[in-house]
DNA sequence: CATGAAAAAGAAGCGC
DNA sequence: GCGCTTCTTTTTCATG
């Protein structure tokens, strides 16, 4: 492992910027995080309107996996067709 | 599979809702998947800025804990060290 | 957090279980890593055969999901049930 | 999706090792899964005897570091936290 | 070495 | 409240 320890003006520099790095990651951090309590919100309101809250994730995953199924038939095609060297 | 949808105007509001919620819970899915996205691609210029991407990670983890919880872990590791002979 | 500190006999006794649980798990990971070894040589094996190792795991993770599908579908069935009040 | 298999001797000698790794494969997967469950079972019991199990598992990886690796980790980890002023 | 997949760990949500 | 499962995140591994 290589550790290089800055020293004088250098290591101000690179301080400064390892704020910045963490800074950046938390903000965004948050961000996803409030993201997270919307989508919580979502499924309390769904709850109360009577819908089962446990299904409707389970829904919404399904969509999603579809999606991502399509594409991993798409993979797997290829995947063939470069195993058989077509 | 058959999912069974009611008919008649309840149903239709039913299915109207359901949507909704439904639509909505992707929509901010998407959202967050892009911030998910955004905190990578700063963890990779970190890596070419010369950080080291897991124990940025490991720091940013600990920020979150409230000093107690750090020093409550911490001393419980100590201690299952020691008891190891580490 | 609760950290109880053990004097004495007592804390002999603590940590000879600790070492016991430690010493297990490590055991057991061993095991375990073993047969990742026997199973990467498999492939190695495989490869040499002229299968593409990619599109061997790929077919085998379908297998597994394949299972898991039926399992989930059974399960949404009878989360949609639940939720019908059947 | 269709997968194509050859046919004539050659092909049924191909399907057949094709068989053969995919099989051994999923035995050896099955197993390793089954050591799994019993690491599993132990930290279960380990809780249960009032052991912190993230702190073991914690402990547990820090066994598998080398010193040097486990000194050139906390060395790092130390020199980011000072320059964030923790 | 960098990318992407698979495994492991950790956190959260749910029901009992 | 507690355990259990599910989901997310992290880390590791393999391949190009």
């Amino acid at each position: 492992m290589q550790v290089h320890i800055p020293v004088g003006s250098e290591g101000e520099f690179v301080a400064a910027r390892l704020k910045s790095i963490v800074d950046r990651v938390e903000r965004l951090e948050e961000e996803k995080s409030a993201i997270g309590v919307d989508i919580k919100d979502i499924f309390t309101e769904a709850k109360s309107a009577g819908f089962d809250v446990k299904v409707l994730r389970h829904v919404i995953r399904l969509r999603k996996k579809s999606d991502n199924e399509r594409d991993e038939e798409e993979t797997l095609l290829a995947l063939y067709k470069s195993a058989l060297g077509m």
